[in-house]
DNA sequence: ACCCAGGGTCATA
DNA sequence: TATGACCATGGG
């Protein structure tokens, strides 16, 4: 697809997801719902601190305690049940380990059924942590891609999904790259910035109120 | 003072 | 099925 040629030419290889072990990923996965990375940096150092980047070390802390460590993040109150919710799925199901077994389909109706991981986590999860090749969709792919009019941002989750399922290989890597492309040209280039000089997406900006604007015409 | 962020759940019609 | 309210902190 020519929109990753573009964006991998212009950013370069991504190497996602930014975590030293896959239950970290997991982790960072539900801090950074509807949150600024920078802000998941803070809870999950805080964590580190602690020594409670860990399901264990998770499911031993009070609900007090845990909530301190992460408030940087937001939604602390909810992001901590899911954490222990996450903690516990990740156990019972043996880590990374274990959890690398299972089919991919499996494994995503498993994750669904974890309170508080919707498709994107899910995906995310399954992409990152447990390299399973899927295309993720945020609400970045959904402004990108129709501002260039391949689909309405209407769109439901899965059906945007098999839009991208239909068009580009099935690979391990062009899947992880390209969701970190994505996120990585809305982080740099349509942060606070109208227009963007030497956008590589013909000045396509996307954050919520720009897509907002444009749609104007 | 306002808008937004690497979503998801729940109540309502 | 499909909207809307709500969650909460931190940066622009």
């Amino acid at each position: 697809m020519q929109v990753y040629e573009l964006l991998t030419a212009h950013y370069g290889e991504q190497h996602w997801w930014p975590a030293e072990s896959s239950f970290e990923m997991m982790v960072g996965a539900i801090l950074t719902q509807n949150t600024r990375w920078e802000n998941v940096e803070d809870a999950i150092q805080n964590l580190k601190n602690a020594n409670m980047l860990n399901p264990e070390s998770i499911l031993a802390s009070d609900i007090d305690q845990l909530e301190k460590m992460i408030r940087p993040s937001g939604f602390f109150r909810q992001k901590s049940r899911r954490l222990v919710e996450l903690s516990n799925f990740f156990l019972a199901h043996g880590g990374t380990h274990g959890l690398k077994q299972w089919s991919i389909q499996s494994l995503r109706v498993r994750l669904l059924d974890v309170h508080g991981i919707g498709p994107e986590t899910a995906d995310s999860i399954l992409l990152y942590a447990l390299d399973k090749p899927l295309f993720v969709v945020d609400a970045y792919t959904k402004r990108i891609f129709s501002r260039l009019g391949m689909f309405e941002t209407a769109m439901k989750y899965d059906d945007v999904q098999n839009f991208f399922f239909k068009r580009i290989p099935n690979s391990l890597q062009l899947f992880q790259e390209f969701h970190a492309l994505i996120v990585k040209h809305a982080k740099q280039h349509c942060s606070s910035k109208p227009q963007c000089d030497h956008c590589p997406l013909f000045n396509i900006c996307i954050t919520a109120g720009e897509i907002d604007r444009l749609s104007d015409l």
